[in-house]
DNA sequence: TAGGCCATCTGGTCCT
DNA sequence: AGGACCAGATGGCCTA
């Protein structure tokens, strides 16, 4: 990684050498609520009462920064006490342009790049500290368990329309926020179509599999891997930790679907032989296989695709589909 | 050891 | 000109 106070040898003054509206005034994550009172409601002598900043390198030599919110700055303070009284420019006719020798030139953009990289580096830490606050907000099972950054903003889009759905509800949803994780995980994006499915179908046994037809064999997979359950494990499987035989009903299910659409022989089986394991059956797929499922398979990308399941085909109503089995 | 996740650096673009 | 935002590149850490 590359780390510019390697270079820095410190003997360059940016107050003498860079224009007048470079001030070297630079905003850190430390510095916010400095700079952003400087914006609000500061000014003149008030900058006067704020207290000293202490002034830690951008960058310690070959690691990285500790974000530690009120313990410092990178930002050297502007009028400081003791600090060099400013330097009167010319300007107007009376301004002389200085030329500068390659190497201050040098200089003066690495001190831009060391300031643009400050930045960068805040603006990052406070887009995380909102994930952050985000993702304490949220319910995880078990409860230790750290969404990650993709996962926690998936959560909290299907949280929120799954409180939504339970307040327009008449009281008949059997809400289960365990399950929402599971189906989150698998990348679904949860509609209404496919909340109805979950908790208010009463887990008819495709009602999840017709709601979310893209659900593939391949997306049961990688469901199960979440959950560290044997693909060989006979039917009805053991319950381990954090994987209950619900949620287990519920991806066979989508299973089954994703079978007959790309194995229909396999699944005249599967139904004919519930304790059959599924790998036997189906196995990691080929691409010959892939004929009418997701090429973007989650089968093949850790993170599943963020699947948008109203952009998937209509299918028809549940009980329908379950009356011709 | 490969792959996922993450933090950081970097240069480009847009806006003020 | 400088700051905000963005996306690509890179390297470290962790886990299966």
């Amino acid at each position: 990684m590359s780390c510019y106070s390697g270079f820095d040898d410190g003997s360059f003054d940016f107050n003498e050498s860079l224009s007048s509206t470079d001030s070297g005034f630079e905003k850190s994550y430390e510095t916010t609520e400095y700079t952003a009172g400087y914006k609000m409601n500061l000014s003149g002598s008030d900058l006067k009462e704020l207290p000293p900043v202490m002034t830690p390198p951008l960058m310690p030599e070959g690691g990285k920064i500790e974000f530690t919110p009120g313990l410092g700055t990178s930002t050297p303070i502007k009028d400081a006490p003791g600090a060099k009284p400013k330097r009167k420019y010319a300007v107007g006719k009376n301004r002389v342009t200085r030329s500068r020798s390659p190497s201050q030139i040098i200089r003066i953009k690495r001190h831009r790049r060391m300031k643009a990289n400050d930045r960068e580096r805040n603006r990052m830490h406070t887009l995380n500290e909102a994930l952050e606050r985000l993702r304490l907000a949220l319910p995880t099972f078990p409860e230790d368990t750290k969404l990650t950054k993709i996962e926690t903003l998936r959560f909290a889009h299907n949280y929120i329309f799954s409180l939504e759905q339970l307040l327009e509800s008449d009281g008949t949803v059997n809400f289960d926020l365990e399950k929402l994780q599971s189906v989150t995980l698998s990348g679904e994006r949860v509609t209404k179509e496919l909340f109805n499915a979950l908790f208010i179908d009463n887990l008819s046994p495709y009602s999840f599999a017709t709601a979310t037809p893209g659900f593939t064999s391949q997306d049961f997979y990688h469901s199960m891997q979440h959950y560290s359950v044997s693909l060989t494990t006979p039917y009805p499987p053991p319950e381990p930790p954090g994987f209950s035989k619900q949620n287990y009903d519920i991806f066979r299910s989508a299973f089954q679907t994703a079978s007959r659409a790309g194995h229909p022989q396999s699944y005249d089986y599967l139904q004919q032989h519930p304790g059959y394991p599924m790998t036997n059956l189906n196995g990691p797929v080929t691409a010959s296989d892939q004929g009418g499922i997701h090429q973007s398979s989650s089968f093949y990308n850790q993170t599943p695709p963020w699947r948008e399941c109203s952009e998937l085909p209509i299918v028809e109503p549940a009980h329908q589909f379950c009356e011709r089995f």
